[in-house]
DNA sequence: GCTTTAAAAAGTAAGAT
DNA sequence: ATCTTACTTTCCAAAGC
């Protein structure tokens, strides 16, 4: 009896040292990501609620903690992509995506799909790109997407490709490199949704 | 209009079955031109017919997975060539054993551009999964033919996880209809 | 959970030319 | 810049770790 009930005090305190150890990794990585505290509150109660329906049974404790964070950007927001989750979690991108899709179905976290335009004030604030320059992107972001193209393409990818176009519109022309590189996209991609997005705006090639 | 039904495609059957028979996978590794069997990386033995195309998994048990069929006929076709192969290595095959589709993987065109944004909310996002960041596709799964739907934006989809050609057909029309409803297609 | 097999859809990526 | 190859997702069975 005795023996049990040190044993419960036992996995009781490794839980609460588990749980310790989720949030300051939620903190440390909402740190190196340069999230508000609001976006941190929000990752800690979808982690709490994942421990609290047995969801990290089979998982990492480091893989739930970073999902949770990643959800929390998206529903604050400002989402961050996986690429950029990964990199200031030791957990791969793939587990994090995986990870991710599993909580929020369980949670029923409702998760609307990312809308592009949340990553052009953060891209072209890195770009040096102006007021007007994130106006034209959204603008484009806004027409093309109505009409369609935005199905099935990776909203990172789409909003380079319109900061990119904006800059050309605007002539504050930054290179596609320069664009891919804070987007953390390729330039083919860049390239390829671009095409897409002038034809649909009926704009020069 | 063309109905999409008509569209339909099966790309891939997966069968399983089975020899009644314990089998030495070594010696048949051996036996066999063109067996890959490498008991280290996984416990069965691959073996690849031509015509028609599909491959083969042998296990110890004499339990048999075979996958890449175009066809529930070209599954039987080709486990029939299976069974053959074996007979010729002096091995006892049951008369004709019991084939049992586990999965058909089938591809279909809607005609038409999809809004996944849209199908998404539409279709309730508690019963979806749209990732566009990890893959193009929406996930759907139906619980009547108990199926799961990838829509494109392109209108086209993939339906995987039914057992009988017909569950494609229904989980089509079901999927048509739906969109119908909410004013998403066309 | 993982390992292997097959197949489609479309997007993204990496390496070669 | 374009091409090829490859990886992402869904499904399923098999035996064993």
């Amino acid at each position: 009896r005795l023996r049990k009930w040190q044993e419960r005090i036992r996995t009781k305190d490794a839980g609460e040292r588990n749980l310790q150890f989720a949030l300051s990794e939620i903190d440390r990585m909402a740190s190196a990501l340069g999230v508000p505290r609001s976006v941190r509150e929000v990752a800690s109660v979808i982690y709490r609620r994942a421990l609290k329906e047995d969801l990290i049974r089979g998982r990492s404790i480091e893989g739930v903690a970073t999902s949770a964070l990643y959800a929390a950007c998206r529903k604050e927001g400002i989402p961050r992509s996986l690429e950029e989750i990964s990199e200031v979690s030791r957990v791969e991108r793939k587990e994090i995506g995986r990870t991710y899709r599993y909580i929020s179905q369980e949670l029923g976290l409702e998760m609307r799909p990312v809308d592009p335009k949340k990553y052009v004030p953060r891209f072209c604030s890195e770009l040096e790109l102006s007021e007007e320059v994130q106006t034209k992107a959204n603008e484009i972001i806004e027409k093309t997407a109505e009409k369609g193209l935005l199905s099935g393409k990776s909203p990172t990818g789409y909003a380079a490709a319109a900061i990119y176009a904006a800059s050309l519109l605007c002539n504050e022309k930054k290179t596609q490199r320069e664009v891919a590189d804070v987007a953390q996209v390729t330039e083919v991609t860049i390239r390829n949704r671009y095409q897409e997005q002038i034809e649909a705006m009926g704009i020069h090639g | 209009m063309t109905d999409p039904k008509d569209t339909i495609n099966i790309e891939n059957v997966v069968a399983s079955t089975g020899i009644g028979q314990e089998l030495d996978l070594q010696s048949v590794a051996m036996d066999l031109e063109g067996a890959d069997y490498d008991p280290e990386q996984f416990p069965g033995l691959v073996y690849r017919t031509q015509n028609p195309k599909s491959a083969a998994l042998i296990f110890r048990s004499g339990k048999i997975v075979c996958t890449g069929a175009k066809s529930t006929d070209d599954v039987h076709e080709s486990l029939r060539i299976v069974f053959d192969k074996l007979r010729e290595l002096q091995i006892q095959v049951n008369e004709d054993p019991e084939i049992v589709v586990q999965n058909i993987v089938t591809s279909a065109d809607l005609g038409r551009n999809l809004n996944l944004n849209a199908i998404a909310i539409g279709l309730g996002l508690e019963n979806i999964e749209y990732e566009p960041e990890q893959f193009p596709g929406l996930v759907y799964r139906l619980d009547d033919p108990e199926v799961v739907a990838l829509l494109f934006g392109s209108g086209k989809l993939v339906i995987t996880g039914g057992k009988k050609p017909v569950d494609a057909e229904h989980a089509v029309d079901k999927i048509v209809s739906r969109l119908e409803d909410l004013g998403l297609l066309e």
